[in-house]
Parts: structure tokens; sequence; C-alpha cells
DNA sequence: TACGGCAATGTAAGCGCTTACACTATTGGA
DNA sequence: TCCAATAGTGTAAGCGCTTACATTGCCGTA
């Protein structure tokens, strides 16, 4: 069972090359450090031998490995593909790997895999919200592994983060919903227990209820995991439970597309008799019919701005700035004014 | 510059646990070799201290790592991710750890990926797809690493592998098609360039022309990559280039969504003016409206599969057994009988 | 009482790499 | 002509872990 890789090693390279090993890892790693004639000799004996670096050797003896690591909550859905994708391609014009975990949205999980990815010598980390447990931002400190947290931003937090305020951002798309005349409010949530980002949503919704005089406590909120099944059940039950509503917020985009399905098949048209909205603006968005009125989040740039940043975090360049990013409101279809049916609005 | 750890090592920990560095590592290695007693004295000392072992250097003694890898084309788009999902659990169950890049369809970064992964020390790979170039199969043979090939299956290759047979699934599907009496086809295909999937499947479609008595040569192919924007595009150029079409069919949902997207642009409903076909009913092949007429093809059991079989290969139970699983026709409403629209069908 | 056997632990040799330091030519300036 | 500076290369000490082998102490048995 023991694996019998003969993979041939630097050693090999430097005796074929008629080198020491310290001249074959400088032509790999500082190559003008070298004589041309040397560098040539030794590259083509490495084509040749078909040679690979160890890396967990290499990481043990540099002390670094160029890796960044990032745990997200999910794969499975585009919510951060996008930003990933951005974060990995500013990742590589730098000079740094990606190597990415998904949590499934489960805090002890995540834990398991900070720890996997500081294992594996991640250099720093990228990771999704504030919330988790302080012991693990000392663990980390402890081992110096920089972290900042990106999809979330808020005022006065001790950790670096790149992001947008997700509660703001809701607040004001609640806002133009109750312009619109809406009053009577439905929520469909993602679970908010260990999720910042859910939470601060629809915290949001209240804000704006508050400031237009509506009592928050009326909100009528259904919590339930990402999945677009879930979506659809949750807007049945919200609309079997007050058919009264004349809106649908939900906390993301799937959900939303859930809650538009089943609209469809409760014979409920968005957005005369139902309104129904999102938040992500993830591509299904402009797809679903009709398009979904949702909240547009920055993916690619905070992608983007959050690599630059955590790489001058590994190189002390930087200990840790914060930025805050703009979310805006992305206006399609499924948002219209209460009322519109021809059955006669809630509030007639 | 250089990164000033003070992580906590096994010999950090043997010290403060008053023995030597064998007993912790057999701690947590093989537990049951150690007396009860020393277990739990080390292993509290393990947890106050917070100690983490180096995954390189562990990889470097023992000679593996528990890890497989996997290059899928990309991360971005949901084809791969369901699998993935299953896979990883998989594997997860029988103790081993999923490593993920993406190539982004393009060999060169497969290439390059390949040797991170193995690098970095993955016990086998799973690749997608039969077609590279043979010089990377001897790279692997020669490190000693075991590969599985997925979502690809063909009579006679060398390679193991767990898939279907693209052609023969895209072949029936092909076959309804013509024998609802669409007679003019136009095709969105993915780039077949180095993608035997997306070849195998035009060809399906040329096959079944062939067992009906239509010449394969009229077949009006457009080859783009797999995205959205571009399967509209694609959509546009055959309509506008042929008119007549009454059916499209695409390599790929995503292109076929795009498709779909287009025709209500360009006022053709569907299916009445032109029907739309798609490939691996992805979730949006059933949220779109139409449903999309599609092939399904068994995802999470391709993943799961690919799993066990890979991990009998790195512990030698077995050398490689091929599987071949079936796809399936999911028929919803994007494909009708051609010449249902008012507007006069294209053999009137 | 003596001793084989076993359980628990320790000792130390690497695993494949990087890099500080040492060494040898070579070069150019005084 | 001599010497300091420099370029090119080699030597060897680890990096943090696993594991074969050695050691120790204890038990049960003859």
């Amino acid at each position: 069972m023991q694996q019998e890789r003969n993979s041939p090693t630097l050693d090999d390279v430097a005796k074929a090359a008629g080198v020491s090993t310290a001249t074959v890892s400088r032509c790999l790693n500082l190559p003008d450090r070298v004589a041309k004639k040397t560098l040539d000799r030794v590259m083509k004996t490495v084509d040749d031998m078909g040679y690979t670096p160890n890396f967990g050797a290499r990481a043990m003896a540099a002390r670094r490995t160029f890796t960044i690591g990032a745990i997200i909550p999910t794969m499975e859905n585009s919510i951060f593909a996008r930003g990933l994708q951005a974060f990995q391609e500013e990742l590589r014009s730098r000079g740094y790997n990606l190597l990415v975990a998904s949590s499934s949205y489960r805090p002890d999980v995540e834990k398991e895999q900070i720890r996997a990815l500081v294992s594996r010598g991640a250099d720093a980390l990228l990771l999704i919200g504030y919330e988790r447990e302080q012991a693990i931002y000392d663990y980390l400190e402890r081992q110096g592994v920089p972290v900042l947290l990106a999809w979330a931003f808020l005022e006065g937090q001790v950790q670096p983060s790149i992001g947008f305020n997700n509660r703001a951002a809701m607040c004001s798309l609640a806002n133009r919903v109750i312009e619109l005349g809406h009053r009577r409010i439905g929520v469909i949530s993602a679970i908010t227990k260990g999720n910042d980002r859910a939470a601060e949503r629809v915290a949001g919704i209240r804000d704006a209820m508050s400031q237009n005089g509506l009592n928050p406590e009326n909100l009528k909120v259904i919590e339930t995991p990402y999945d677009i099944q879930n979506g659809a059940a949750a807007f049945d039950e919200l609309m079997k439970a007050d058919p009264g509503l004349t809106v649908v917020m939900c906390g993301n985009d799937v959900l939303a597309v859930g809650a538009l399905r089943k609209s469809k098949e409760m014979g409920l048209r968005v957005p005369e008799d139902v309104s129904i909205t999102g938040f992500d603006d993830i591509e299904l968005a402009s797809i679903v019919t009709p398009g979904l009125t949702t909240v547009h989040v920055p993916h690619r740039e905070m992608g983007r701005k959050a690599a630059t940043e955590l790489v001058d975090m590994v190189e002390k360049i930087s200990n840790g700035r914060s930025a805050e990013l703009q979310a805006s409101l992305q206006i399609r279809d499924s948002l219209g004014v209460p009322g519109m049916s021809d059955t006669g609005g809630p509030d007639r």
C-alpha cells in the first residue's frame, strides 16, 4: 500500500546535470544568479527528466507557499463564483495561487477547513463575513496568518474587510419597495444564525419600515437554507399564512427564484399579484421571467480588491486596510406597485 | 519579508507534554498504540497550544497526503458542481480530501494544474474527458499517480473512466427531434477543439441524421465558448443565416439558455416558432421558461462512483475499472413539432 | 526464580527542498 | 603587479514530520 513514487528529485537532477542541488534550486527560483550556460543545461535536464518540485518540501524549506486560502460557504451555487474568479485572476497576476474550500454554511466545517488551510501552509486567508468564534481569530493570529474578510463591511470592526454594507443596501431596496406603496411585506431569508450577511439584510428591511412609520414587528420572516426548492416552499408557506402580502423580499436571488417559480405554480402573476425581490444579482436574476429586481453586488471588484489587499498583507506592505464598496439597486420587472391585479389589492 | 510564524511544532508539543516526538505523532495518527493516560495528556497539550500539524512535513515523511486532486474546466458555471460535490462527499467518507483546480477549458492551463497538483502530493487525479497530450499520461504514469477520467465514456480507451456516452446520448435526443418532424437543424456547440465531449455530441447529431436519411453535411454548426451571452449571439447568427431553422440543438444547457433568451428578444416563440434543446440538465434548465428539453446526466452518481474507484486505485484494490452510466432524455417544453407557428412553418 | 513476550516509549534517520556561508575564479583599478 | 570586489558554484544545516528499530519495564509461565 506504500506508494512507490520514483519521481525524480532535485538531487537526481543535480547529479544528471553535474551540478549541486543548490544550483538546480537556483535555476528554478533565481535564474539570474546562474550562468547562462549552466542554466540552459540544467533546465534541459529538468525537462528531460520530467522533474516537478515537491511542494511540501519547498514550503518547509522556504517557509512560504505563495498560496492564499479562501473558504466560501458554498461552491454549488454561483454567488461567490464570480468574485472568486476575479480573486484568483488577480492573485495569479501577483504570483500567488488560490486554494479554495467550502464550508456548507457550517461553522464547525469552516473551522476545520481553516486548520486545513493553515496546515497546508496558506500564507493568508480570505473568509466570508464577520461572524465566527473569537478563538478562531486568536488562533490565526498566533499562527501568524493574515486574514481578510469579504462580502461584508461594518464600521468599527477589528478585522480588516472588503465588502459592502448589507444592511444599508437592503434598506435602500426596502425603501424603494415601500415607496411604491407596499405595506404588507414578507421575507424569505437565509438562516441568520452564524451568517451576519443574512441577519443584516433582514435588519435593513426593518430599518426601512421604521423610517417609513411601519412597525417592524409586523414583518413576517421565514428562514431557510440556500436552495431554490427551499425558496419555493417558503413562498408557499408565507402566502398561505398571509395571502394579503403584496411583496416578498428574499435574502438572496436563489431563494427569490424559488419564490418566483412557486408563484407561477400557484397561479400568481408577478408583479401584478405579488412582487418579489432578490439580492446579489447573480446571472440567474436576469434570466428568469420576469427579471428579478435585486441588489447588485460588485462581486468582481470585491474579489480583485481582496486579492491585492491580501497580497499586500502577506508582503507586509499593509497590515490590513478595509474598504467599503457600493452595492446598487438593479431594477427589473419583478417589483411593481401593489394592487395592480384585477382581483383587487389587499388594502382596498 | 520573511514570515515569522511561531506556530508550535511537534517538538514543542513533545517538550511541553514531556514525551518524545514519536509519541506525539502516534497520539495523532495511531491513538491506540499509546497508553490512555499519555494520550490524554498529549491531546490536552495539543489543544492548549493550538497545534496544527504541518501538512508539507507530514506529506514528505509519510509519502502520502490522503488528498485527491480534480481538475475541471470551469467552476464558474454549475455543470460540474453537483458531480464534484458528490465526489467530495464520498471522498470525505473514505478519509480523503479534495483539491480542486480549474483549467478554463485551456489545455495549457490544465497541464500546469496537473503539475501543481502532483507537486502538492495528490495521491491520485480526476480529469474530465479523454482528450489531452499523450505526454501528460506518460508523465503521470512516471510519477506513479493514478488517474481516472470522468464525464466521458468511450469503448476501447486505455485510461479508466467513469462516464456516459456523449455521442449516443445526443444521438438519441436528435432522433427524438427528427421524429417530431424537424429537418432543418442548427447547432450551437461548445468549442470542440480539445474537448471530446463537445465533439462527440455534435457527432451524435450527425449520426441521427444519417440514420434518418438526412445529409449530415447540411448541419449548420456554430462553435462558441461556454457562456450564456455566447449562446445568445450564436442563436442570432444562426437564425439570421437561415431563418428556416425549426430547431436549434445546443451542446449544453448554458448555451441553450442563451439561445432561449435571444429567441425571446427576437420575438420568436419557443417551441412554436423554433425549438431549442440543451444538454446536461443543470438546475437552470428547469427554471427557464419554457422548461428546457435536454439530456439528463447523472452527475451525482458519476461523482460518487468516481470517488470510490479512485480511492480503490490509490489503495491498490483496483488498478482502474471503467464504468458506463446512462444519460437519459429530459423532456420539457422547449421542444415541439415544427410548423406549429401561425406564421407558417418552413416546409409549408 | 528466570525468562520469553508484549506493551509503551524513545532514538534517530531520513523525506526533498532552500539558503547562509564558504570557496574559487575572474576582473578591474591603483 | 597586487588586491578588493564580484560572479558563479558548492557545502551543509536545517524545515517539521513519520517510522523502523532499539530500549525499557512489566506480566505470566515454566
